[in-house]
DNA sequence: ACCCGTGTTCGCTG
DNA sequence: TCAGCGAACACGGG
């Protein structure tokens, strides 16, 4: 379920996990050529091999991992799409459902990239120039630690688009999603359906706090178990995602709607969010 | 069985 | 030319 968040809290476990390590050997499962396209899996497999991580970075929902092979550096990009999760298990130890690729560290530990849909992408970047990489350079500023709002509202006043759906443009705030885009408008109370173009100043410096806040509940809730997946059994973190019928938390006197956005769900307050 | 889904890209349309 | 839309990708869970 990764937006920005579980992203960022994916980099702070690779980086623990591989900091200074070296890859001995790599392993990939029989539909890993969709995660790794357009490269052949053994390729990247052999690239990797005999590489050190250096340092694991991120930029939205990217992750830049940093190696060094021989004196050259290497970079691996990873976006986890819709269900892709890095996890870590110990030698001998059956290895969880989906996992598309194994890198085997000198630790003796092992690093599963797990993803049932297959939407992920893991991809070699030669001397890590990762700003090379379309996809990496079509990204915006990352939003963390801070926005820049004058740069926000200019991008916003180009479009009519309504803002929620425009949250999910990556080269805006790359790392908000669908999640984090209602939540950031319910606690900005503004309705998702506003065209962004109409936004006061202060409806936009509200928006870049809401995403703000949004991102940090969500990142406060990861030091805890680790829950905020709405499949993981635990309690929903969410102010408004996912609670279609329940009561708004601000207001405690309408019930909150479910609407779609060019194609996605929303979740809102009709009454607090004008 | 049917519907829904945390993301991105591509092709079509007006 | 291009913003905007819907479909496609693939699979598990409710």
């Amino acid at each position: 379920m990764p937006e920005l968040p579980e992203v960022e809290f994916a980099r702070r476990c690779l980086a623990r996990w591989t900091g200074g390590r070296r890859i001995l050997r790599v392993e990939f499962d029989s539909r890993a050529g969709r995660i790794f396209r357009p490269a052949a899996p053994a390729l990247v497999a052999k690239g990797l091999t005999g590489a050190r991580v250096k340092s694991v970075g991120r930029i939205g929902k990217h992750l830049l991992v940093r190696l060094e092979k021989g004196g050259a550096s290497l970079g691996l990009l990873s976006h986890l799409g819709m269900t892709g999760k890095w996890l870590r298990s110990g030698a001998g130890l059956d290895p969880p459902s989906h996992s598309r690729a194994r890198l085997f560290l000198d630790d003796g530990k092992i690093l599963h990239y797990q993803d049932p849909r297959l939407f992920g992408r893991l991809r070699m970047v030669p001397g890590a120039r990762f700003e090379e990489v379309r996809e990496v350079a079509a990204l915006g500023p990352d939003p963390l630690p801070g926005i820049d709002r004058s740069r926000l509202a200019a991008a916003l006043s180009r479009t009519r688009l309504p803002i929620k759906v425009k949250l999910l443009d990556q080269s805006l705030l790359p790392g908000v999603g669908n999640i984090h885009a209602a939540e950031a408008c319910f606690r900005a109370r503004i309705h998702p359906g506003r065209p962004s173009h109409e936004l006061s100043l202060s409806e936009v410096g509200r928006l870049a706090d809401g995403v703000l806040a949004s991102f940090r509940s969500a990142l406060e809730a990861e030091k805890g178990p680790g829950i905020t997946y709405l499949e993981e059994g635990g309690a929903n973190p969410f102010l408004v995602y996912g609670r279609e019928g329940e009561n708004c938390p601000r207001c405690r006197r309408e019930e909150i709607r479910r609407i779609v956005q060019a194609g996605r769900s929303t979740f809102f307050c009709p009454r607090c969010q004008r």
